[in-house]
DNA sequence: AGCACGTCGTTCAAATTTGAACCAAGCGAC
DNA sequence: GTCGCTTGGTTCAAATTTGAACGACGTGCT
């Protein structure tokens, strides 16, 4: 109950606009591969991560850590991936449990072909709206947020 | 074809701390909100925007864009919430097409009982783990993003 | 070997979100 | 007035997301 320690009007203005923000450039993104490659974002990440892994594969836990989806979410991403050919699964050497998610020939042509579309989204979003000293801000800023939540989670 | 115009290391780091950012606080306030009061992130900021304006009421159509959202996405939240008793509608004078969506007085105090926990979150989220002028950085940033994108959408 | 316990991924039902289709009502030009 | 076009909201089916429950498998200890 003595927990009132609200947010002044600077503050309220970065919540603000944090929020905002994400929702606004959320909607835009998920819109814009949509149409052009009939990608969702979920999977449009899911696939830049693979791509940028080593082998293009991930273990599906480690893979749903980075992109901040619940398991059963990710499970249900990569079978859709896995349907449209862009992603396999491949069963665990070491570990019986396990399965890598790995991006296929076919993920990766696709992969390169919804790039150049889905930067230029992000560079008149969010990148060439802000000065250098902006940008380098905000990254500062944000980064600082997710590593605390991050190791927070871990801990 | 033409439109390769890569991201560089920094405008990347901006790029995906903003995203991370994005989901990591998205899931928490989520997950917060929904266990400690029921309700979900949509639902609070749909009461908290109610409560904000004047005679605690707005259009249906204004409040999506306020919370962006899609019109249909906020008519089934406003029916949610009319059957939890927090809102109610009211059909509009001048324009019978039009419905106000209006704060209930337990819609109010639900949003009193709520803000206490949220506001906590946010800080030690958000706020709390930047300086002052990081914490500024970040609004002026963001709010030109929002700004950019808004006026983009009325153009 | 046998057990207790944690991890990995899937399955499941329930809740939510979206765009398209739709209906009713305003609005302007003729 | 009334035809044609836009607006405001709802309805609808389809896609997605989530947590809980589950089954199978590792891991450490005895």
């Amino acid at each position: 109950m003595t927990e009132p320690r609200w947010l002044d009007q600077q503050e309220m203005a970065a919540w603000h606009a944090f929020l905002e923000a994400s929702h606004l450039v959320a909607r835009r993104v998920e819109q814009q591969l949509r149409e052009r490659e009939g990608l969702s974002h979920p999977q449009y990440e899911i696939l830049v991560r693979l791509s940028a892994a080593p082998e293009g594969e991930l273990r599906m836990t480690e893979l749903a850590d980075l992109v901040v989806t619940s398991k059963s979410g990710l499970t249900y991403q990569i079978g859709k991936l896995e349907q449209a050919g862009l992603v396999r699964r491949r069963s665990c050497p070491g570990d019986d449990r396990g399965v890598y998610a790995v991006l296929t020939e076919s993920g990766r042509r696709k992969l390169d072909r919804a790039a150049p579309g889905h930067v230029d989204l992000v560079r008149s979003s969010l990148i060439d709206v802000l000065t250098r000293e902006q940008l380098e801000s905000l990254a500062d800023g944000l980064s600082t947020v997710t590593r605390t939540l991050r190791t927070r989670d871990r801990g």
